[in-house]
RNA sequence: GGAGGGGUGGCCGAGUGGUUUAAGGCGCCUGUCUUGAAAACAGGUUUACCGGCGACGGUAACGCAGGUUCGAAUCCUGUCCCCUCCGCCA
């Protein structure tokens, strides 16, 4: 959520931003709906003053209000039961306008309108030359049997797969090790988070109300599957200060994510590139707003160290102002090269999302002992998307002779070194 | 799923319609005293919003949301959460 101070401050550095975005933001009316707010908010408070000192002088007295006071406080609580339904009703119009409207981008984010404006910022090692044709990751999987998209279809419909065998494994291999290097090296701390939400935990994280096309949701109990552990993550403290130097807080989950893809319908339809439900490893944190631009350089190396580990070719995009997501000001995309589907596949998504999320989940911090309270900046990434990771991993390792060979780092995790 | 109990400040805890402007205690901060500390004593100790250049003044919040009332922490309704017991169950 944007702040509405800012918004009256900075008309026109607000719209341009959003501009950039491709919305087009109703800046006067919002400004307007705060004036109006405010007047009512103080007749509002001078009326319950009011009632206030009469209540406390009939209290001195003994208890028995005259019928004149009656008849003249019954007239002020009237007046402030409209005042009252007024401003209620102009907050909600101020605030369904402003829960709408995406984060701001950082002035370092390239401007344009979708992803042919995202600009490659760095690049790992190029892919290596082959003296033989890699075999598309589906048809390894249907010969050596790893995965499995019929019976996925079968017993759930489209988009859903089941691992098998090695492929189960080294999905599993994988996981283990990603969180094992961020707790172990990187300082994250592991969570465990729900995979259903509250509406409000979906909210705040900004997939709400906009994206609930994109979301399953349970009718019965009003509860949302997670998309990401971001969601999560992001209301761990909800409702909470965090004390002086607490602050950065670095949180890291293994969680499976389920998405509809509606608005990606017939992208991707083939294989297990996108699907209903995949498993994430994701990093969070939660920092001062002072850090946030460091520590988003700090977690896209965390990414990228993994890849670096595995030896598979990468590239780092920054997204451009119409390609960021709602609740970003600023993502970096981190992707492989697959050899056998000849594509890059995004396997991180990097983004700092300033004080968005944190005013939504109301997540503040006090800077130093006896100071004032402020929002905190919230960080997510992946660290990384497992199916598009074995992926990479079953098309980078083939081997001429067809099989797999599993990497160095995830062996003992595997306990077998190659597949196929 | 059934029955019962409960949610009050950083923590404990009193408070069943009006001097509650939330008692009392603990913790924390400051001061007095002391070589220093402790003890004792005194004062202070939330967040958000509105008005004001400011000193400051006002309003709101007793899980949350409604309602009753001139007036609600207190009464009513709904809801969320926690605890105990029963049932079911990985």
């Amino acid at each position: 959520m944007l702040s509405i101070e800012q918004i009256i401050n900075e008309p026109e550095i607000v719209r341009q931003k959003l501009v950039d975005r491709g919305e087009d933001p109703p800046i006067e009316e919002m400004i307007e709906l705060d004036a109006r707010r405010r007047a009512l908010v103080h007749e509002g408070d001078e009326l319950r003053a009011k009632r206030n000192e009469v209540s406390r002088g009939i209290g001195q007295s003994g208890g028995k209000p005259s019928p004149e006071q009656i008849a003249e406080m019954r007239s002020v609580g009237d007046r402030i039961k409209v005042i009252e339904t007024e401003q209620e009703e102009i907050q909600q119009e101020l605030h369904d306008l402003l829960i709408v409207l995406p984060n701001l981008p950082k002035d370092t984010v390239p401007v344009g309108p979708d992803e042919d404006s995202n600009v490659i910022v760095r690049e790992g090692p190029p892919p290596g030359e082959r003296d033989f044709d890699v075999e598309p990751n589906w048809d390894f999987a249907d010969r050596t049997g790893i995965f499995d998209l019929a019976a996925g279809a079968k017993m759930s419909g489209a988009r859903f797969y089941v691992l098998k065998g090695k492929g189960a494994a080294l999905q599993r291999a994988l996981s283990d090790w990603m969180l094992d290097v961020h707790t172990r090296e990187h300082g994250y701390i592991e969570i465990a988070p729900p995979f259903m939400v509250r509406s409000e935990t979906m909210t705040a994280s900004g997939n709400l109300p906009k994206f609930a096309d994109e979301l399953f949701h349970d009718e019965e109990d009003d509860l949302w599957l997670i998309p990401t552990s971001e969601v999560a993550l992001n209301y761990l403290h909800s409702g909470e200060i965090i004390e002086p130097g607490a602050l950065p807080l670095k949180y890291v989950a293994h969680t499976p994510c389920f998405r509809r893809e509606r608005t990606a319908a017939g992208r991707d339809t083939r294989g297990i590139k996108r699907v209903h439900q995949f498993e994430k490893v994701e990093m969070f944190q939660f920092v001062d707003p002072d850090q946030s631009g460091g520590v988003l350089d700090g977690m896209v190396d965390d990414a990228i160290d993994l890849c670096e580990r595995l030896g598979l070719p990468w590239r780092l995009l920054a997204l451009a102002t119409g390609d960021i997501s709602f609740q970003s000001a600023q993502t970096y995309d981190l992707e492989v090269w697959s050899p056998g589907i000849e594509e890059w596949l995004e396997v991180s998504s990097l983004s700092n999302c300033t004080d968005f999320q944190a005013r939504r989940s109301n997540t503040r911090f006090r800077p130093e002992e006896g100071a004032g309270t402020g929002f905190v900046h919230s960080l997510n990434g992946s660290g990384l998307a497992l199916p598009r990771m074995v992926i990479a991993i079953l098309e980078n390792y083939q081997q001429a002779d067809g099989t797999v060979s599993i990497p160095e780092v995830l062996r003992p995790y595997t306990g077998f070194d190659s597949i196929g």
